[in-house]
DNA sequence: AAAAAATCTTAACAATTCCTTAACATTAGG
DNA sequence: CCTAATGTTAAGGAATTGTTAAGATTTTTT
C-alpha cells in the first residue's frame, strides 16, 4: 500500500523535480500549482502527507496549512513545509499553523526522501496505539477494520466510531450523553439514532458484546 | 472549575503557542521560562498538570520532574513531557522520572489538546469514588455492575442506586427518609416502594447483607 | 456532472424492562 | 397477643429501548 503525497508549489520545475524523486522512491504523487487547487485535491484524496511551499502568490503555504487543519477529515494528514531559507517567519508561522516538519531550499533529493520517510514512519508509529483487542474482537483505527475471531467485518463510519469509543474502556457504561458528545460532535441527533447504530453493530459482530444498561447507556463487554 | 496547567519551556514562542491553544480550550495557564521558576510556581499553585520541555538549559525537564515528585503536596499533579524528537533518551528518562505522558515536537494543537484532556480525564476518573467493596461484594458505578464472590449480577437502575447508597457507609442505618431523598430525588413514592426494591436486591445478592432495623430503616452489612 | 450506492437520520410502532402500587401476609416488639 | 411496621406478590402503567422502513444526505462510481 503505497502512500500518497500531495505537492503544492507554484514553480513547475520544483513540482517536477520533487515528483521525479518521490515517485522513484515508490510514493504516489499528486500535484497542484497553487494553494486553492492544493486544498481541493487534499479534500478529495486525503493524502498522507502534503508538501507545501511557503512562498506562493495568492494563498501561501501557511494559509493552506491552516485551512487544512480546519478540516476534520484531514486530521491524519501531515504537513511538511518548503521554505526558501531557514528564516524565523516560515518556521514559526508554519509551526503554529500546524506543520509537522520543514525543509529549506535548495532541496537535496536524498535529504528530502529521508525526511519524508522519517515523518511518515513517525505517523505510523504514533498510530499503532490505536488498536484495541477485547475478547476476540480486534478494532484497528488506522486500518479502520475490525476482525472478529480472524474474520474481517466492515463497518460504516459512524458504526466504527461508536464501537471504537465503547471499546476504549471495556465494560464501562457509556451514557447516551457521552456517546453523543463523542461520536456526534458535530450534529444534534435524536435518541433513536444511537439505537439504530447499536443495532447495526450488533447485527455485524453478534449480540453478545454490546450490552444495554437500561436507563444508563451501553457498554462493550465480553 | 477549570483545571490549572503549568507550562515550563525556555522558548517564549512555544510558551505563547501552548498558552494560546490551551486557554482557548478553557484551561487556566501558568508559565515559567526555566526549571527553577517552574518548580516555585508548582509549589505555590499546585497545578493539575505540568507540561515540561525536556531540553532546557541549567535544570532540564527530567530534573524538574524528579524534584516535583519529591514534594508530597504535589502527588496529585501530572507531568507531560515535550521532547524534541521521539528519541529513546527523552522517553525513557522522562518516564522513569515519573512522567505521565509525553508528546513530541513539533506540537500539533489538536493532538496536544486531546492528549491533555485524556490525561486529565484519566486522573479524575481514578479519583472519583465509583467502586466500593464490602465483604465479598463489590459495586462498580462506572461499569454499573456488582460482583458477588466473582460472580456478576445485574441490577436495575433504582436497585443499583439504592444498593450503592447503602454501601457508601457500611453498617450505617439509613432511614427511609434519607433513602427517599437520595434515590427518589425526583418523584414522590409510597413506602412500599422501598420494600419492594429491597426485596429484589436481596433476591439477587442474598438475604444476609441488607438488614432491616425496624422503625428506623435499612443497613448494608456483612 | 449525473447516477448509483452506501450511509445516516428520523418517525412510527413494537417489545421489553422497570417501577410503582395495592392488597394481603407476616413479623417483631411492646 | 396486638399492632404497627415490613415482606410478598402480581398486575398495570410508565419509561426505555428495539425494530423497521422510508426519506435525507453523503460518498463513490460511471
Amino acid at each position: 500500500m503505497s502512500q500518497k503525497i500531495l505537492l503544492v508549489d507554484d514553480e513547475e520545475d520544483i513540482l517536477e523535480f520533487l515528483s521525479y524523486n518521490l515517485i522513484k522512491d515508490g510514493f504516489e504523487i499528486l500535484t497542484a500549482n497553487n494553494g486553492a487547487k492544493g486544498l481541493a485535491l487534499a479534500k478529495k484524496h486525503k493524502p498522507d502527507l502534503v508538501i507545501l511551499d511557503v512562498m506562493m502568490p495568492e494563498m501561501d503555504g501557511v494559509d493552506v496549512c491552516q485551512r487544512l487543519r480546519e478540516l476534520p477529515e484531514l486530521d491524519e494528514t501531515l504537513v511538511l513545509f518548503l521554505s526558501a531559507r531557514a528564516e524565523d517567519y516560515s518556521q514559526l508561522a508554519g509551526f503554529s499553523a500546524g506543520a509537522d516538519d520543514y525543509i529549506t531550499k535548495p532541496i537535496k533529493p536524498k535529504l528530502l526522501i529521508s525526511r519524508v520517510n522519517a515523518i511518515l514512519r513517525r505517523k505510523s508509529r504514533d498510530k499503532a496505539v490505536n488498536k484495541i483487542e477485547v475478547g476476540g474482537i480486534e478494532i484497528d483505527q488506522e486500518k479502520h477494520t475490525i476482525s472478529c475471531n480472524g474474520e474481517f467485518i466492515s463497518l460504516a463510519r459512524k458504526e466504527f466510531k461508536l464501537l471504537f469509543y465503547l471499546m476504549t474502556i471495556p465494560a464501562k457504561v457509556f451514557t447516551r450523553k457521552e456517546i453523543i458528545n463523542e461520536v456526534w460532535k458535530d450534529a444534534i441527533v435524536g435518541d433513536r439514532t444511537i439505537d439504530v447504530h447499536i443495532r447495526k453493530i450488533r447485527e455485524k459482530i453478534g449480540d453478545n458484546h454490546i450490552k444495554t444498561v437500561k436507563g444508563v447507556g451501553y457498554k462493550f463487554d465480553i
